[in-house]
DNA sequence: AGTAGATGTGAATAAATGCTCATATACAAT
DNA sequence: ATTGTATATGAGCATTTATTCACATCTACT
């Protein structure tokens, strides 16, 4: 962010920016992704751009940290209130993946700094801490050598298994089945 | 593939093309590569590498082909004459793994089109007709609902956890600790 | 109204890069 | 040796694309 827009109007550039942004990518994918292109899509003149964003990897990082709050805030969100269990676990994470399945299939699969982000790097963390308050009351890590090690892959796995049910599952299979097999996966490594 | 090399120097030409992608992958990643540094690099005149493939994209293509079927041949090679059991099969999926780190990463997070490519979609079958004979013995699908979706998850799990704890790796966490954690999540879902 | 700073514009620039083609060399066959 | 084919060369073309900048317009404030 080279501006900070003070100016109702320019805060409005920004949005349609980081929306176009969005959209683009989960359209056409992040190699077919140009600042012109985002410039036409946001209505808004390619200079205005690079008031408020140095270059476009800015751009793309900036929906990315939006991105990954919006998913942990739904996770979060959606677990209050409820029997915290597999299947809720499950279903959750099944559901806040999907309503972003084109925008994440771009930025995981294609954008090659994305894990260098600090707000995709504190999200491992931030998973964790979550795991931990949910693991603690399913399984306490019993049973583990490595306790940290063993949350840091059942977070990656989980992680792992949605995001690939959603985006090239296997052909046939419905939401309902994948959840509830994610729910069993849970519930066997939580026993 | 545009011609068909005959003679011997052009056979020469087009494994020098593939290996020094490969290198190239590794080093400097899918976006910082271009057909001239792969010329250069296999010394080759950037001429002959169009003699012999239609595409930068279709060099990509062939080094993956290559890479997925070395993946596999280790796997299956490592898991012969030997005592089948979740132990043996974390330690040879995280070596294989482990010896193309570099490029797999090139590979998995930034090239737009892997997934398309039959050699990756195929992958997916060849994996689950080995972890069907793995998991038969080990579990026979006990105790899920829907045992083929569960066949599907868990092997895209293995695959996550395994690359994830490559790449990017809990800080301090040991390939004996990450290999012994795996094995005891396999333990704990073909129980 | 007048002014200063904020915001918006988009044609033009500069650099990168995939790929072609005219030409040259090496090999195989007779 | 000669001829036809396979292979190799690399300067240059054509395209794409991120970014700049000189200028216009708008907003806030006096």
């Amino acid at each position: 962010m080279k501006k900070q827009p003070t100016q109702g109007r320019s805060q409005a550039t920004v949005e349609a920016v980081l929306t176009a942004t969005a959209q683009l990518l989960a359209e056409r994918g992040y190699a077919g992704l140009t600042t012109n292109h985002i410039a036409e899509r946001a209505g808004v003149s390619i200079g205005s751009i690079y008031q408020y964003f140095p270059g476009k990897e800015a751009i793309v990082a900036r929906v990315t940290g939006q991105t990954v709050d919006a998913i942990l805030d739904d996770f979060s969100r959606g677990l209050l209130g409820h029997a915290i269990g597999p299947a809720r676990i499950a279903e959750v994470l099944y559901d806040a993946i999907d309503r972003r399945a084109g925008l994440l299939r771009a930025l995981t699969h294609e954008v090659p700094f994305l894990r260098d982000l600090p707000v995709v790097t504190s999200m491992r963390d931030r998973l964790l801490v979550l795991a931990g308050l949910i693991y603690s009351h399913q399984m306490g890590d019993r049973g583990f050598s490595h306790p940290p090690v063993a949350a840091f892959q059942l977070t990656t796995m989980l992680q792992a298994a949605v995001l690939d049910s959603i985006l090239a599952p296997l052909p046939g299979m419905t939401r309902r089945q994948a959840i509830d097999t994610l729910a069993e996966i849970i519930a066997r490594l939580s026993a």
